[in-house]
DNA sequence: GCCGGATATGTAATACTATAACATAGGCGG
DNA sequence: CCGCCTATGTTATAGTATTACATATCCGGC
């Protein structure tokens, strides 16, 4: 049915679903498809990008069906919006921790080349602390 | 003929003043209006907010009018965008800073408030030598 | 079985944010 | 006066996101 998705994509949403059943959240085909798109990606994946490939099997797919389910995964803490992009990109926290944790969002920082647009993820947990302060 | 400001405001577009002066850079009377519009706000202002605001006296404006302008109060450092609220707001450092300075940009992080909007520039030295690794 | 509510998605329209492309105007050095 | 540079005007359009309402599906209780 859904796309197929690189190996390591596959794994991560394995994991995804667990996580969902686990809180009782419903991962429908739709969102999973969605997941998977970003997370499959190399780099952060614009709403209308996602939009526009979603296209390709859904036919009815409009703005609201995109942002409805970003919304669903960024509660989820599968995905993070990275502001300066407007756009998105997967969690790996959200898609490896342990689906008994609670807490759908956890602190994190993006360091985003201005040259090639790469985004790394990551998690200090100094910078974290001089925030919360 | 531009708009009155705040006795504030009006001391930090006076310090703007000399800092483009002594760059070289013009500060025409419409992007002194707009600094001036945009430090005299107690929240960070939306692109479109201040061009309603500049066609009160200023027939012509539209988008590239405020956008052009914003560019430039970002280059000299006049000014901070808030990437989370596709807003701006003055920033202290570059309307205080001595003249002399050559630095346009500084690293700085904002807390915002998620109840009030309410905005505050933080300069951390810490939180920025942690990015910088 | 069916009714009611909750969740998920479809559909149409529109609001908000930002940029592209080309035109005009004024200053200033040669 | 000419040519260039900077600043701004003007029109159109691209890109991002939300509102409002309609439809469908599932599931629990009766």
């Amino acid at each position: 049915m859904a796309a197929e998705f690189s190996r390591r994509t596959e794994s991560l949403l394995h994991r995804a679903e667990a996580i969902c059943e686990h809180r009782g959240a419903n991962l429908t085909e739709l969102r999973r498809h969605v997941l998977g798109m970003i997370l499959d990606s190399a780099s952060p994946t614009g709403a209308y990008e996602l939009l526009d490939r979603l296209r390709a099997t859904r036919r009815g797919a409009a703005p609201p069906t995109v942002y409805r389910t970003l919304d669903f995964l960024l509660e989820q803490g599968l995905i993070h919006r990275v502001e300066r992009l407007s756009a998105f990109v997967g969690c790996v926290a959200g898609c490896t921790v342990d689906p008994d944790g609670e807490s759908h969002t956890h602190a994190a920082q993006f360091l985003i080349c201005r040259k090639c647009g790469r985004v790394v993820e990551m998690q200090d947990h100094d910078v974290s602390s001089v925030l919360a302060r």
